[in-house]
DNA sequence: CGGTAATCTAGAACAAGTTTCAGAACTGAA
DNA sequence: TTCAGTTCTGAAACTTGTTCTAGATTACCG
């Protein structure tokens, strides 16, 4: 079948871009995802096991490959889709702190929390996040975009960021993932997680000018 | 890196704490930490198969198990391991700069193009290391001390570090481990690497007092 | 040296992710 | 409806991490 057909080849369903789904296919794909969350929010990452979330999805396991090429596409696509629903619920209310960097750090801390109710879950999508290799770029990109968004939206600039906020939005993007990961392999307590956070987003009122730095004495 | 570790226990077979390994058990350990890196060296993560390791460091499947009860175990010590020649490496050149945070900046660069010599080496220890469950704990514990050291040791404090001081190196690793993941997998270049290094390192001159702020006018 | 417990070896066996394949079911078009 | 192409199913096979077992080897102690 080799020529370029350019709809059905190369991408299944799981691509966002090429295929219109069908009804049944994308009533298929969620019930896929929603499985993965139900596993995942039981046993984190090792209780997601391929041959139950095709049996339990009612889906045959070669297509279960079809719609998510492996395991960690599977959770990494369950991970956007958690954080759309993320992303809705933060943008209902808005950080009540001044500065930029107060307010990113408080729609983290809320963040954190949701996941906190749901730390299996957590696990499985950001142990799978991070083992992600190369055939997953694009998913994870994605995420990755997905949490800018969140952070972006938290710090409530009137214009567009300066590169050097963007600069700070990425490292504070940093310090989110792996201390999420020190929280959840247990080496770092939520109150650590805390200060982490509010450590970096002092970065971002370094770089917002015009607002009060209150910069704390030299002591302490 | 002779035999004069005051701690040679962290990883013995089995127990953390007990037991004097004899000469043999030593070699073996030696010899399947050398068969790991050369083997991750070749292809990554995926290239270290313990079946080869065993077969490749004249030791018996069960024998493996025995010394590194997983392969993520095997992986995690292999990084304790390249962690202790670099930081070596890198203390025999003290960093030129004079401000903390470019002091660190500029180790973690060296470090950086370190790693950049042996990309699937760099792949497999740090996938390992973020993959880690609870299990391995301890081990992922050390290596995080031995990033510790190396930050502060670059610092080149006077006297002990202030708390805040500490939580920016905290923040520190947080972004060297999950920029090296966005390196790692293809998804961010090397200046962009070294731009989120820099950036982070700002903190530390933020908690420095004494020092120079050349802090950028809030310019337009 | 002899005995005993721990360690090591070789290899089978098991678990879960992934691949493959033949055929049934579905889709869209003539 | 019929036909051709695609998708889905069911099941087996393959891969690699991990566990288990029986027997050989080694280390230690009297």
């Amino acid at each position: 079948m080799g020529h370029m057909t350019t709809e059905s080849k190369a991408a299944g369903p799981a691509l966002p871009a090429s295929p219109p789904l069908t009804e049944r296919q994308e009533a298929r794909r969620r019930r896929i995802l929603h499985t993965s969350a139900r596993l995942a929010s039981r046993g984190g990452f090792d209780a997601v096991q391929m041959r139950e979330v095709a049996e339990s999805s009612g889906v045959a396991l070669g297509t279960l490959y079809r719609y998510f090429p492996s395991k960690v596409h599977l959770l990494v696509a369950t991970m956007q889709d958690q954080l759309q629903h993320l992303h809705e619920t933060l943008r209902k209310r808005p950080p009540s702190e001044e500065d930029p960097g107060a307010r990113v750090a408080q729609t983290l801390m809320r963040a954190f929390r949701a996941l906190q109710r749901e730390p299996h879950l957590a696990d499985a999508m950001v142990r799978a996040l991070t083992f992600a290799d190369r055939s997953v770029s694009p998913e994870v990109d994605t995420v990755s975009r997905l949490t800018t968004a969140i952070i972006l939206d938290a710090m409530g600039l009137d214009g567009p960021p300066s590169p050097e906020q963007l600069s700070a939005v990425r490292v504070i993007e940093h310090t989110w993932h792996s201390a999420l990961i020190t929280w959840l392999s247990g080496r770092a307590s939520i109150a650590q997680v805390k200060i982490d956070i509010e450590t970096v987003c002092r970065l971002i009122d370094l770089t917002t000018p015009g607002r009060s730095h209150h910069r704390p004495p030299p002591s302490a």
